[in-house]
DNA sequence: TTTCCATCGGCACTCTGTGCCAATAATATG
DNA sequence: CATATTATTGGCACAGAGTGCCGATGGAAA
């Protein structure tokens, strides 16, 4: 499997040479998950995308390295707004809290984002091929708590406890966001928290 | 994607009516693994394992239901195996201390069997494929974590604090997996351990 | 107008996974 | 021994994802 590497075409600054683009990863991205809302994932092929969109199935594959990596939006991105979230935890913070409240806060979007979100989360978490891709993706968001983890403790980022406190903390979101899906009366945010410190009480011994 | 249901024939008590199997899973996946770790993951089909195996090609998808599968062997097996050792544990026994040794016990190997744990993680950890393809076998085994926590704590077994102590299992014992691959010398229950421990200092405030 | 060039999309191909079904080879039965 | 039963096999055709190749398209720049 090739890595997602940037599938989508260099956005001009404003105008260059070159025909211009017929849509953008955005659009497509939300025609894809428009279709996979109303008839399922794996009823919905690359091709029906395409002609929804008005694009051919071959530049589909322009804008998306593959159809599991359309739900994911601009991903990377948000891990870039993380890393600077926390690299802004100050010293003194335990790192406890500084762990807590940094995904608290990658988790926090505005109001009107949250049908979207619970949209993409719903189909990112109940649709096997999915939940399968999103172990790649986890990866990445792993690295960078352990990164921190790691610039904290003073340690390598691939040392053992910096692995161990990133896989700990997507586990705390993962969690989390299974239990907003069901419930939508519950806030993400207090999900997340209360997943530290259910932690915290068994571990605490 | 299909669910994994059990693809592997019926083995038959000694001797039935009908055509003799010519091979079997456990045959088949070391013939497999071989091929995976010789030539990769990727550079490997279906069929060249197939032809390998001197069945065919269709005969292969009745042992595995997928080629992402064959790296795995008996997981089911193992979890039931960890279900039994949970339900074991003394009820006086923390939580934290329970989930600590059954862990820790699920990954215990006889000696001999080590040099093919160690192939066989290599190639589930190292294939883009695989890990993410590992993450739909994970919920197997989270849901058996979840399930003896909610024993424990008298909730559901889809209840937050549940779930969620199933996936820092899973973050812990991945993290020493991964530990383990990368130094030769280290013992992996005593990564296990040590990742336990880990996350208490973080958590413990 | 002509040149340049990013984007598009058709085509052909590989590989995974599946439904269908006849062929095979073993046991069970008359 | 001949025939019926049954589990397994494997060939074939097909859908769908993803990729390399390359000419076509339609903008901007010269």
């Amino acid at each position: 499997m090739k890595q997602a590497v940037a599938a989508v075409p260099n956005r001009r600054a404003s105008r260059q040479a070159g025909r211009a683009r017929l849509t953008s990863a955005e659009s497509l991205g939300r025609t894809g998950l428009d279709l996979f809302i109303k008839y399922g994932f794996d009823n919905v092929t690359v091709e029906d995308i395409s002609e929804a969109a008005g694009i051919g199935r071959r530049t589909f594959f322009r804008y998306f390295s593959s159809k599991n990596d359309l739900p994911w939006g601009d991903f990377d991105g948000l891990l870039l707004r993380m890393r600077s979230r926390l690299a802004e935890v100050p010293a003194e913070t335990p790192l406890f809290d500084a762990l807590r409240e940094s995904v608290v806060d990658f988790n926090r979007f505005p109001e009107d984002e949250i049908p979207f979100l619970r949209q993409r989360m719903m189909v990112l978490l109940t649709t096997p091929t999915l939940v399968a891709h999103s172990a790649l993706r986890y990866q990445d968001w792993r690295k960078v708590v352990a990164e921190f983890v790691a610039e904290r403790l003073g340690v390598a980022w691939h040392s053992h406890i910096a692995i161990t406190l990133g896989q700990v903390c997507l586990g705390i979101s993962l969690s989390a966001y299974e239990e907003w899906l069901v419930d939508e009366t519950l806030l993400l945010g207090e999900l997340i928290d209360g997943g530290f410190h259910n932690v915290r009480a068994v571990f605490a011994g």
